[in-house]
DNA sequence: TGCATCGTGGAACGATCATTCCAGCCCGCA
DNA sequence: TGCGGGCTGGAATGATCGTTCCACGATGCA
Protein backbone atom coordinates (compact mmCIF):
# COMPACT_ATOMS: atom_id res chain seq x y z
CA UNK A 1 0.00 0.00 0.00
CA UNK A 2 2.97 2.42 0.67
CA UNK A 3 3.78 0.99 -2.88
CA UNK A 4 1.07 2.20 -4.28
CA UNK A 5 1.27 6.11 -2.04
CA UNK A 6 4.62 6.05 -3.79
CA UNK A 7 3.86 5.66 -7.18
CA UNK A 8 0.52 7.76 -7.17
CA UNK A 9 2.78 10.27 -5.49
CA UNK A 10 5.43 10.65 -8.34
CA UNK A 11 3.63 10.07 -10.84
CA UNK A 12 -0.06 10.51 -10.31
CA UNK A 13 -3.30 8.82 -11.06
CA UNK A 14 -3.26 8.24 -14.75
CA UNK A 15 0.70 7.70 -14.47
CA UNK A 16 0.30 5.24 -12.42
CA UNK A 17 -0.66 1.58 -13.84
CA UNK A 18 -1.95 -1.60 -12.20
CA UNK A 19 1.01 -3.36 -13.54
CA UNK A 20 3.75 -1.09 -11.96
CA UNK A 21 1.34 -1.34 -8.89
CA UNK A 22 1.83 -5.56 -9.23
CA UNK A 23 5.33 -4.95 -9.73
CA UNK A 24 5.98 -2.72 -6.95
CA UNK A 25 3.95 -4.78 -3.94
CA UNK A 26 4.38 -8.85 -6.26
CA UNK A 27 0.81 -9.05 -5.35
CA UNK A 28 -1.64 -9.88 -8.93
CA UNK A 29 -4.30 -8.08 -10.28
CA UNK A 30 -7.04 -10.29 -9.17
CA UNK A 31 -5.78 -9.82 -5.60
CA UNK A 32 -5.50 -5.91 -6.19
CA UNK A 33 -9.08 -6.19 -7.44
CA UNK A 34 -10.08 -8.32 -4.88
CA UNK A 35 -9.16 -5.52 -2.23
CA UNK A 36 -9.70 -2.59 -3.71
CA UNK A 37 -12.09 -3.46 -6.75
CA UNK A 38 -10.79 -0.77 -9.41
CA UNK A 39 -7.92 1.73 -9.20
CA UNK A 40 -10.10 4.38 -7.96
CA UNK A 41 -10.24 1.90 -5.01
CA UNK A 42 -6.66 1.98 -4.84
CA UNK A 43 -6.02 5.82 -4.62
CA UNK A 44 -9.01 6.37 -2.41
CA UNK A 45 -7.94 3.57 0.34
CA UNK A 46 -4.64 5.25 -0.20
CA UNK A 47 -5.25 8.48 0.65
CA UNK A 48 -7.68 7.87 4.18
CA UNK A 49 -4.75 5.91 5.29
CA UNK A 50 -1.82 7.78 5.04
CA UNK A 51 -3.98 10.97 5.48
CA UNK A 52 -4.70 9.71 9.35
CA UNK A 53 -1.02 8.65 9.72
CA UNK A 54 0.34 11.90 8.33
CA UNK A 55 -2.17 14.37 10.45
CA UNK A 56 -0.87 11.71 13.57
CA UNK A 57 2.32 12.28 13.18
CA UNK A 58 2.43 15.89 12.25
CA UNK A 59 0.64 16.30 15.42
CA UNK A 60 2.86 14.26 17.51
CA UNK A 61 5.98 16.63 16.32
CA UNK A 62 4.26 19.52 17.51
CA UNK A 63 3.93 17.65 20.41
CA UNK A 64 7.55 17.49 20.83
CA UNK A 65 8.59 20.51 19.63
CA UNK A 66 6.77 21.75 22.76
CA UNK A 67 8.60 19.73 25.03
CA UNK A 68 11.70 20.66 23.68
CA UNK A 69 11.05 24.28 24.05
CA UNK A 70 10.41 23.99 27.31
CA UNK A 71 13.71 22.77 27.46
CA UNK A 72 15.83 24.94 25.02
CA UNK A 73 14.06 28.19 25.65
CA UNK A 74 13.45 28.64 21.46
CA UNK A 75 9.69 29.44 20.86
CA UNK A 76 7.87 26.64 20.03
CA UNK A 77 6.72 28.03 16.90
CA UNK A 78 10.06 28.34 15.34
CA UNK A 79 10.66 24.48 16.87
CA UNK A 80 7.32 23.31 15.22
CA UNK A 81 7.80 24.62 11.80
CA UNK A 82 11.72 23.23 11.78
CA UNK A 83 9.88 19.95 12.76
CA UNK A 84 7.70 20.50 10.32
CA UNK A 85 10.25 21.02 6.94
CA UNK A 86 11.80 18.57 8.31
CA UNK A 87 9.38 16.27 8.02
CA UNK A 88 8.45 17.46 4.64
CA UNK A 89 12.16 17.01 3.85
CA UNK A 90 12.49 13.31 4.48
CA UNK A 91 8.81 11.84 4.10
CA UNK A 92 7.69 14.49 1.01
CA UNK A 93 5.29 11.35 -0.61
CA UNK A 94 2.35 12.36 1.29
CA UNK A 95 2.11 16.33 0.64
CA UNK A 96 3.32 15.02 -3.07
CA UNK A 97 0.16 12.76 -3.43
CA UNK A 98 -2.22 15.41 -2.28
CA UNK A 99 -1.00 18.42 -4.10
CA UNK A 100 -0.13 15.85 -7.16
CA UNK A 101 -4.09 14.56 -6.90
CA UNK A 102 -5.47 18.28 -5.97
CA UNK A 103 -3.88 19.63 -9.38
CA UNK A 104 -4.59 16.29 -11.48
CA UNK A 105 -8.54 16.65 -12.50
CA UNK A 106 -10.06 13.34 -13.96
CA UNK A 107 -13.50 13.97 -15.13
CA UNK A 108 -16.44 13.33 -13.30
CA UNK A 109 -14.83 12.56 -10.43
CA UNK A 110 -14.85 15.30 -7.72
CA UNK A 111 -14.64 13.41 -4.69
CA UNK A 112 -10.87 12.81 -4.25
CA UNK A 113 -10.44 17.06 -4.40
CA UNK A 114 -13.02 16.61 -1.75
CA UNK A 115 -11.29 14.45 0.46
CA UNK A 116 -8.27 16.69 -0.48
CA UNK A 117 -10.63 19.66 0.98
CA UNK A 118 -11.00 18.12 4.12
CA UNK A 119 -7.38 17.39 4.73
CA UNK A 120 -6.54 20.51 4.08
CA UNK A 121 -9.09 22.07 6.16
CA UNK A 122 -7.82 19.95 9.32
CA UNK A 123 -4.41 21.52 8.87
CA UNK A 124 -5.74 24.68 8.70
CA UNK A 125 -7.87 24.39 12.07
CA UNK A 126 -4.88 22.64 13.40
CA UNK A 127 -2.08 25.43 12.89
CA UNK A 128 -4.55 28.08 13.89
CA UNK A 129 -5.02 26.10 17.29
CA UNK A 130 -1.06 25.88 17.19
CA UNK A 131 -0.78 29.15 16.92
CA UNK A 132 -3.07 30.11 20.03
CA UNK A 133 -1.42 27.50 22.24
CA UNK A 134 1.52 28.86 21.74
CA UNK A 135 0.85 32.17 22.10
CA UNK A 136 2.20 32.79 18.77
CA UNK A 137 -0.67 34.80 17.90
CA UNK A 138 -2.29 36.87 21.05
CA UNK A 139 -5.64 37.55 21.86
CA UNK A 140 -6.19 40.53 20.04
CA UNK A 141 -5.93 38.65 17.38
CA UNK A 142 -9.79 38.33 15.72
CA UNK A 143 -10.41 34.75 14.84
CA UNK A 144 -11.30 35.49 11.02
CA UNK A 145 -7.83 37.12 11.46
CA UNK A 146 -6.59 34.03 12.88
CA UNK A 147 -8.06 31.54 10.30
CA UNK A 148 -6.34 33.47 7.38
CA UNK A 149 -2.98 33.64 8.71
CA UNK A 150 -3.45 29.93 8.78
CA UNK A 151 -4.51 29.70 5.09
CA UNK A 152 -1.14 31.54 4.45
CA UNK A 153 0.94 29.40 6.28
CA UNK A 154 -0.51 26.33 4.63
CA UNK A 155 0.02 28.09 1.37
CA UNK A 156 3.42 29.00 1.99
CA UNK A 157 4.18 25.20 3.48
CA UNK A 158 2.58 24.35 0.19
CA UNK A 159 4.99 26.49 -2.05
CA UNK A 160 8.07 26.12 -0.28
CA UNK A 161 7.40 22.25 -0.38
CA UNK A 162 6.93 22.41 -4.31
CA UNK A 163 9.93 24.35 -4.98
CA UNK A 164 12.52 22.20 -2.85
CA UNK A 165 10.86 19.26 -4.93
CA UNK A 166 11.63 20.93 -7.75
CA UNK A 167 15.05 21.84 -6.97
CA UNK A 168 16.26 19.91 -3.61
CA UNK A 169 19.49 22.18 -3.82
CA UNK A 170 18.10 25.32 -4.75
CA UNK A 171 15.56 25.45 -2.30
CA UNK A 172 16.28 24.27 1.56
CA UNK A 173 13.15 23.94 3.26
CA UNK A 174 13.94 24.29 6.54
CA UNK A 175 15.46 27.89 5.31
CA UNK A 176 12.20 28.88 4.05
CA UNK A 177 10.12 27.70 7.03
CA UNK A 178 12.48 30.26 9.15
CA UNK A 179 12.35 33.15 6.92
CA UNK A 180 8.37 32.67 6.85
CA UNK A 181 8.26 32.14 10.57
CA UNK A 182 10.42 35.31 10.98
CA UNK A 183 8.76 37.24 8.83
CA UNK A 184 4.87 36.55 10.25
CA UNK A 185 6.36 37.14 14.01
CA UNK A 186 7.83 40.64 12.68
CA UNK A 187 4.36 41.28 11.47
CA UNK A 188 2.49 39.96 14.47
CA UNK A 189 5.01 42.49 16.53
CA UNK A 190 4.60 45.35 14.76
CA UNK A 191 1.54 46.57 16.51
CA UNK A 192 2.94 44.56 19.53
CA UNK A 193 5.47 46.17 22.25
CA UNK A 194 9.06 45.47 21.99
CA UNK A 195 11.14 44.88 18.89
CA UNK A 196 10.79 42.44 16.31
CA UNK A 197 13.52 39.85 15.72
CA UNK A 198 16.09 40.74 13.01
CA UNK A 199 14.98 39.53 9.45
CA UNK A 200 18.54 40.09 8.25
CA UNK A 201 19.77 38.07 11.39
CA UNK A 202 19.08 34.96 8.58
CA UNK A 203 21.76 36.04 6.27
CA UNK A 204 24.34 35.20 8.86
CA UNK A 205 23.27 32.55 10.72
CA UNK A 206 23.06 29.09 9.69
CA UNK A 207 19.70 27.18 9.55
CA UNK A 208 17.99 25.77 12.76
CA UNK B 1 -1.91 24.57 -29.11
CA UNK B 2 -3.78 26.37 -26.27
CA UNK B 3 -6.40 24.02 -26.06
CA UNK B 4 -3.13 20.99 -25.67
CA UNK B 5 -2.02 23.40 -23.16
CA UNK B 6 -5.28 23.73 -21.54
CA UNK B 7 -4.99 19.65 -21.28
CA UNK B 8 -2.00 19.13 -20.40
CA UNK B 9 -2.50 21.75 -17.36
CA UNK B 10 -5.46 20.31 -16.07
CA UNK B 11 -5.23 16.57 -16.73
CA UNK B 12 -1.07 16.18 -16.76
CA UNK B 13 1.12 14.50 -19.16
CA UNK B 14 0.08 10.74 -18.64
CA UNK B 15 -3.59 11.80 -18.73
CA UNK B 16 -3.72 13.63 -21.73
CA UNK B 17 -3.93 11.59 -24.77
CA UNK B 18 -3.58 12.41 -28.14
CA UNK B 19 -7.11 11.34 -29.21
CA UNK B 20 -8.37 13.96 -26.94
CA UNK B 21 -6.04 16.96 -28.06
CA UNK B 22 -7.50 15.57 -31.92
CA UNK B 23 -11.17 16.14 -30.41
CA UNK B 24 -9.44 19.59 -28.87
CA UNK B 25 -8.21 20.44 -31.98
CA UNK B 26 -9.80 19.16 -34.88
CA UNK B 27 -6.14 18.06 -36.23
CA UNK B 28 -6.08 14.76 -36.80
CA UNK B 29 -3.90 12.18 -35.49
CA UNK B 30 -0.90 12.70 -38.74
CA UNK B 31 -0.78 16.21 -38.55
CA UNK B 32 0.22 16.38 -34.91
CA UNK B 33 2.63 14.18 -35.81
CA UNK B 34 3.95 15.79 -38.68
CA UNK B 35 4.01 19.25 -36.27
CA UNK B 36 5.11 18.40 -33.70
CA UNK B 37 6.96 14.56 -33.70
CA UNK B 38 5.99 12.95 -30.77
CA UNK B 39 3.65 13.60 -27.60
CA UNK B 40 6.69 14.57 -25.51
CA UNK B 41 7.48 17.23 -28.86
CA UNK B 42 3.94 18.90 -28.31
CA UNK B 43 4.53 19.16 -24.86
CA UNK B 44 7.95 20.77 -24.91
CA UNK B 45 6.65 23.38 -27.97
CA UNK B 46 3.59 23.92 -25.43
CA UNK B 47 5.92 24.76 -22.71
CA UNK B 48 8.17 27.16 -24.28
CA UNK B 49 5.53 28.84 -26.15
CA UNK B 50 3.26 29.57 -23.63
CA UNK B 51 5.99 30.28 -20.66
CA UNK B 52 7.29 33.36 -23.00
CA UNK B 53 4.13 34.39 -23.25
CA UNK B 54 2.97 34.68 -19.62
CA UNK B 55 6.28 36.40 -18.75
CA UNK B 56 6.08 38.65 -21.28
CA UNK B 57 2.73 39.73 -19.52
CA UNK B 58 3.58 39.31 -16.13
CA UNK B 59 6.12 41.62 -17.12
CA UNK B 60 3.47 44.20 -18.50
CA UNK B 61 1.12 44.25 -15.66
CA UNK B 62 4.26 45.07 -13.49
CA UNK B 63 4.63 47.77 -15.58
CA UNK B 64 1.10 48.82 -15.23
CA UNK B 65 1.31 48.51 -11.53
CA UNK B 66 3.99 50.98 -11.53
CA UNK B 67 2.32 53.55 -13.79
CA UNK B 68 -1.18 52.95 -11.49
CA UNK B 69 0.78 53.75 -8.57
CA UNK B 70 2.10 57.15 -9.62
CA UNK B 71 -1.36 58.29 -10.27
CA UNK B 72 -3.31 56.49 -7.79
CA UNK B 73 -0.85 56.97 -4.61
CA UNK B 74 -0.62 53.12 -3.88
CA UNK B 75 2.66 51.63 -3.39
CA UNK B 76 3.95 49.44 -6.32
CA UNK B 77 4.00 46.39 -5.20
CA UNK B 78 1.14 46.22 -3.15
CA UNK B 79 -0.72 46.73 -7.40
CA UNK B 80 1.98 44.39 -8.17
CA UNK B 81 0.87 41.84 -6.26
CA UNK B 82 -2.82 42.59 -6.77
CA UNK B 83 -2.01 42.11 -10.75
CA UNK B 84 -0.71 38.86 -10.50
CA UNK B 85 -3.37 37.85 -7.98
CA UNK B 86 -5.91 38.88 -11.03
CA UNK B 87 -4.16 37.38 -13.42
CA UNK B 88 -3.40 34.21 -11.93
CA UNK B 89 -7.12 33.69 -11.12
CA UNK B 90 -8.24 34.84 -14.72
CA UNK B 91 -5.70 32.50 -16.62
CA UNK B 92 -4.17 30.10 -14.70
CA UNK B 93 -3.13 27.63 -17.21
CA UNK B 94 0.23 28.27 -17.49
CA UNK B 95 1.15 28.20 -13.65
CA UNK B 96 -1.26 25.13 -13.39
CA UNK B 97 0.52 23.88 -15.96
CA UNK B 98 4.26 24.42 -14.83
CA UNK B 99 2.83 23.07 -11.13
CA UNK B 100 1.31 19.94 -12.32
CA UNK B 101 4.48 18.96 -14.44
CA UNK B 102 7.03 19.44 -11.99
CA UNK B 103 5.09 17.14 -9.66
CA UNK B 104 4.15 14.86 -12.23
CA UNK B 105 7.75 13.39 -13.09
CA UNK B 106 8.03 10.48 -15.53
CA UNK B 107 11.02 8.34 -15.15
CA UNK B 108 14.02 9.26 -17.85
CA UNK B 109 12.81 12.68 -19.40
CA UNK B 110 14.38 15.31 -16.74
CA UNK B 111 14.15 17.88 -19.74
CA UNK B 112 11.01 19.13 -18.99
CA UNK B 113 12.05 19.57 -14.95
CA UNK B 114 14.73 21.64 -16.31
CA UNK B 115 12.92 23.52 -18.83
CA UNK B 116 10.29 24.36 -15.06
CA UNK B 117 13.71 25.46 -13.12
CA UNK B 118 14.89 27.69 -15.83
CA UNK B 119 11.24 29.59 -16.24
CA UNK B 120 11.11 29.62 -12.23
CA UNK B 121 14.98 31.14 -12.47
CA UNK B 122 13.88 34.21 -14.32
CA UNK B 123 10.43 34.45 -12.17
CA UNK B 124 12.43 34.57 -9.02
CA UNK B 125 15.06 36.94 -10.64
CA UNK B 126 12.37 39.08 -12.31
CA UNK B 127 10.95 39.86 -8.43
CA UNK B 128 14.09 40.58 -7.21
CA UNK B 129 14.67 43.30 -9.58
CA UNK B 130 11.35 44.72 -8.91
CA UNK B 131 11.51 44.82 -4.96
CA UNK B 132 14.86 47.03 -5.84
CA UNK B 133 13.53 48.95 -8.45
CA UNK B 134 10.40 49.69 -6.48
CA UNK B 135 12.41 50.33 -3.10
CA UNK B 136 10.22 47.80 -1.56
CA UNK B 137 13.46 46.64 0.08
CA UNK B 138 16.07 48.87 0.96
CA UNK B 139 19.39 48.69 0.03
CA UNK B 140 20.54 47.66 3.48
CA UNK B 141 19.17 44.36 2.31
CA UNK B 142 21.96 41.91 0.94
CA UNK B 143 21.66 40.54 -2.53
CA UNK B 144 21.59 37.14 -0.81
CA UNK B 145 18.60 38.20 1.27
CA UNK B 146 17.16 39.68 -1.19
CA UNK B 147 16.87 36.30 -3.45
CA UNK B 148 15.87 34.53 -0.22
CA UNK B 149 12.88 36.91 -0.17
CA UNK B 150 12.31 36.79 -3.90
CA UNK B 151 12.25 32.66 -3.56
CA UNK B 152 9.96 32.51 -0.38
CA UNK B 153 7.38 35.15 -2.44
CA UNK B 154 7.69 32.68 -5.10
CA UNK B 155 6.88 30.27 -2.92
CA UNK B 156 3.82 31.51 -1.35
CA UNK B 157 2.57 32.65 -4.78
CA UNK B 158 2.91 29.19 -5.96
CA UNK B 159 0.98 27.60 -2.69
CA UNK B 160 -1.38 30.48 -2.90
CA UNK B 161 -1.96 29.49 -6.11
CA UNK B 162 -2.28 26.03 -5.66
CA UNK B 163 -5.28 27.00 -2.45
CA UNK B 164 -7.29 28.91 -5.13
CA UNK B 165 -7.02 25.90 -7.66
CA UNK B 166 -8.38 23.30 -4.85
CA UNK B 167 -10.96 25.78 -3.37
CA UNK B 168 -11.52 28.56 -5.24
CA UNK B 169 -14.60 29.78 -2.59
CA UNK B 170 -11.98 29.23 0.63
CA UNK B 171 -9.28 30.74 -1.01
CA UNK B 172 -9.50 34.28 -2.06
CA UNK B 173 -5.82 34.98 -3.70
CA UNK B 174 -5.96 38.49 -3.88
CA UNK B 175 -6.73 38.56 0.41
CA UNK B 176 -3.96 35.96 0.48
CA UNK B 177 -1.75 38.27 -1.67
CA UNK B 178 -2.76 41.10 0.54
CA UNK B 179 -2.06 39.25 3.08
CA UNK B 180 1.79 38.27 2.46
CA UNK B 181 2.13 41.79 1.35
CA UNK B 182 1.54 43.26 4.03
CA UNK B 183 3.78 40.77 6.50
CA UNK B 184 6.73 41.15 3.77
CA UNK B 185 6.41 44.25 4.04
CA UNK B 186 5.69 44.49 8.19
CA UNK B 187 8.68 42.32 8.62
CA UNK B 188 11.14 44.36 6.39
CA UNK B 189 10.09 47.68 8.27
CA UNK B 190 10.77 46.53 11.96
CA UNK B 191 14.40 47.24 11.34
CA UNK B 192 13.44 50.21 9.83
CA UNK B 193 12.56 53.87 10.93
CA UNK B 194 8.43 54.00 11.00
CA UNK B 195 5.23 52.00 12.23
CA UNK B 196 4.54 49.20 9.80
CA UNK B 197 1.35 48.88 8.27
CA UNK B 198 -1.14 46.80 10.89
CA UNK B 199 -2.24 43.76 9.65
CA UNK B 200 -5.27 43.53 11.64
CA UNK B 201 -6.38 46.57 9.61
CA UNK B 202 -6.97 43.01 6.58
CA UNK B 203 -9.81 42.43 9.05
CA UNK B 204 -11.99 45.41 8.34
CA UNK B 205 -10.84 46.57 4.92
CA UNK B 206 -12.06 44.41 1.69
CA UNK B 207 -9.85 42.93 -0.66
CA UNK B 208 -8.51 45.76 -3.66
C1' DT C 1 -1.60 22.85 -67.82
C1' DG C 2 1.98 19.86 -65.64
C1' DC C 3 4.55 18.87 -61.72
C1' DA C 4 6.78 18.70 -57.24
C1' DT C 5 6.02 19.81 -52.49
C1' DC C 6 3.66 20.27 -48.26
C1' DG C 7 0.27 18.79 -45.39
C1' DT C 8 -3.89 15.90 -44.26
C1' DG C 9 -7.64 11.91 -43.45
C1' DG C 10 -8.29 7.51 -42.36
C1' DA C 11 -7.04 3.09 -41.57
C1' DA C 12 -3.89 0.17 -39.37
C1' DC C 13 0.05 -1.23 -36.12
C1' DG C 14 1.65 -3.60 -31.86
C1' DA C 15 1.74 -2.51 -27.05
C1' DT C 16 -0.39 -1.71 -23.03
C1' DC C 17 -4.35 -0.24 -20.47
C1' DA C 18 -8.02 -1.54 -16.62
C1' DT C 19 -10.63 -5.23 -15.66
C1' DT C 20 -12.57 -10.06 -15.50
C1' DC C 21 -12.67 -15.00 -15.29
C1' DC C 22 -11.74 -19.27 -13.47
C1' DA C 23 -9.30 -23.15 -11.76
C1' DG C 24 -7.08 -24.04 -7.87
C1' DC C 25 -4.95 -23.03 -3.38
C1' DC C 26 -5.07 -22.56 1.87
C1' DC C 27 -7.38 -23.28 6.21
C1' DG C 28 -10.76 -23.41 9.97
C1' DC C 29 -14.66 -26.27 11.10
C1' DA C 30 -17.13 -30.83 11.13
C1' DT D 1 -11.04 -36.96 6.20
C1' DG D 2 -14.28 -34.03 3.81
C1' DC D 3 -15.78 -29.47 2.73
C1' DG D 4 -16.85 -24.57 1.87
C1' DG D 5 -15.49 -19.82 1.71
C1' DG D 6 -11.56 -16.32 1.43
C1' DC D 7 -7.90 -15.43 -1.49
C1' DT D 8 -4.38 -15.98 -5.45
C1' DG D 9 -1.86 -16.94 -10.11
C1' DG D 10 -2.20 -16.71 -14.74
C1' DA D 11 -4.40 -16.23 -18.86
C1' DA D 12 -7.72 -13.70 -21.50
C1' DT D 13 -11.02 -9.70 -22.38
C1' DG D 14 -12.12 -5.52 -25.31
C1' DA D 15 -10.73 -0.86 -25.33
C1' DT D 16 -7.52 2.53 -25.96
C1' DC D 17 -2.85 3.99 -25.99
C1' DG D 18 1.06 6.39 -29.00
C1' DT D 19 2.66 6.03 -33.39
C1' DT D 20 3.15 4.91 -38.44
C1' DC D 21 1.82 4.39 -43.17
C1' DC D 22 0.12 5.67 -47.41
C1' DA D 23 -2.84 7.47 -50.78
C1' DC D 24 -4.86 11.66 -51.78
C1' DG D 25 -6.09 17.03 -51.98
C1' DA D 26 -4.22 21.52 -51.95
C1' DT D 27 -0.97 24.82 -53.53
C1' DG D 28 2.85 27.44 -55.57
C1' DC D 29 5.93 27.57 -59.45
C1' DA D 30 7.03 26.59 -64.41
Amino acid sequence: MAAAADLFATRGFAGTTISAIRKATGASASSIYWEFGSKSGILRAVLEDSADRWLDQAYGSYRKAREESASSGRSPMELSFAHLATELTERPEFLRLLLLLALEQREGEPETLEAIRRVRARVIAGFARVFRETHFVGDEVSDEMLHDIAVATVAFADGAFVAAQIDPGFADLRRLFAIFHLGLAAALRVEGPGAGPQLTALSEGGTP
